[in-house]
Order: C-alpha cells, then structure tokens, then sequence
DNA sequence: TAAATATATAACAATATACTTATATGCGCA
DNA sequence: TGCGCATATAAGTATATTGTTATATATTTA
C-alpha cells in the first residue's frame, strides 16, 4: 500500500484553475522561498492594486498562500499548511526563478520602501 | 546538475487553465491509460455532443491529447508527445480512478455502440 | 448515390473573469 | 484626533468562457 496522496477531481480543479492565469503562477514562483508584500507585485507587475488585491485573494480563497500583517504592509507567503503545498512546490521547482524581477526592483530602490 | 524539467510560466499557465475545469479534468483521467471516443463522453458527462467536442479541442489544442479516428467515430487519448506528458501522468496519479464511469456505461451497455 | 450515424463548427446567450476607478478600512504617527 | 500611506472592497465595463441549438462535414452502409 502506497502512502500516494488522493485529490478529488472537484477539490482539484479550482486550484488549477487560479494557477492558470500567468500573473497569478508568477506570484506563486516568487513567494516560493520568501515573502512579498503587496506593494512589491504592484511594482513587479505594473499593474493597478486592486487588481492585484483580487488575484492575491484568489489564491487565499483557495488557500495556497497566507497573509501576515506587518504594520501597513500586508505580506503574503505560500500556505504551508495548505493539503496543496507538497504538490505545489513540485510545481513551482518546474518552473524558472523570478527572483530577477526582485532583483529589479531593489535596484530601483523599490523594495526599500516597504522591506 | 540535475535534467529537472523547466517549463516556461507564459506556457505553463494555459496548462493548468485547461486543466481548471472540473470536466476537462475528469476526461483526462479517464483516458490516462486507454482510449475513449467522443459518444463514450457524451454518456458519461451528459452533456451535449458539441459541448463535449469544445472541451476535447481545448485539451487538444494544448496539446496534452490526441485525436485518432477510426471510422466513425474519433478516439482521444493522451499525447505522449507532448513536452507535459510526465507532468501530466504524475498529477493524473493524485487523482482518484474514475473507472466507475466506464463500469457504469458498459452495464447500460452504452459503451457497446462504438467499442 | 442517399440515408444514417458520429463528430466538428458556427452562432448565440448566460455567466464568469479581469481589469478599471472610486471608496472604505486599517495602521502609524504628528 | 486627524492625516498619510497601504491594502481591501465595491461598482462598472470589456472580454472570455461555457453552455445551448442549428448546421456542416465525414464515414459507413443500404
């Protein structure tokens, strides 16, 4: 008997689906090893807050990440308490490292305001 | 140096889009280790034919199955071509058997018609 | 060749998604 | 307490998705 872990296809399918949004499978890659507030992923991606509020917060509703508040600065880091989190970090060490994007934005001057 | 497999976010992120249906998801465990045709899914999901043939061309078009016609009738199965064939058999595991699907439609003998 | 069956595509409607701007909330500090 | 900054939520809009019905295409068989 295998210890092979089970997920039911109707539990499964709305994790893939918040991971099938290029912004969103970006977010993920980049708290993998760390936290990121949410003024970062404003400047990462050059994209309004509220919008990227929203894609923060659908990936909380499915609980792969988890928010912590420090002072103003919300940050959010991947869920390791999630039933998802062994299979998702299979995932993300597929995928290429984003830190360059980091990298860019300390280089700016960025991630010192809220860091 | 490991041979770890790294795909590309702006590819990978239309895979689990495809796969975040809960639809789409069930027929790619179902013909993880045989064929099945389109009247064979008609049955199962019952769901109109055209429907069932727009979720098949998603699949398709992505690459992660094929189309093999025989006569009438076009069997899909997986694309062992495919860059995501590994990836998708080790998700396709933590997913449980939907067999019973089958099982059901031979005892209605509805699988009789075309296999 | 015509009819029957299986599948694909087109056109459309209902709903969901992903942005936007405006506004509310929460925290730190003068 | 009141202001400024960070974040969340609300409301609205454009577009995408997923189903439907109608129709086209492909194959088998009479």
């Amino acid at each position: 008997m295998t210890t092979k872990t089970e997920f039911q296809i109707e539990k499964a399918a709305p994790i893939f689906k918040v991971l099938g949004d290029k912004t969103r499978l970006t977010m993920m890659k980049l708290i993998e090893n760390q936290t990121c507030c949410v003024c970062e992923f404003v400047e990462i991606f050059q994209m309004s807050q509220p919008s990227i509020s929203q894609h923060l917060r659908k990936l909380r509703d499915v609980g792969l990440i988890k928010e912590e508040r420090k002072g103003q600065w919300v940050f959010y880091s991947l869920n390791h308490e999630s039933e998802w989190f062994v299979f998702m970090k299979s995932i993300l060490e597929q995928l290429p490292s984003q830190e360059e994007k980091l990298i860019e934005l300390e280089k700016n001057g960025a991630r010192i305001t809220c860091c």
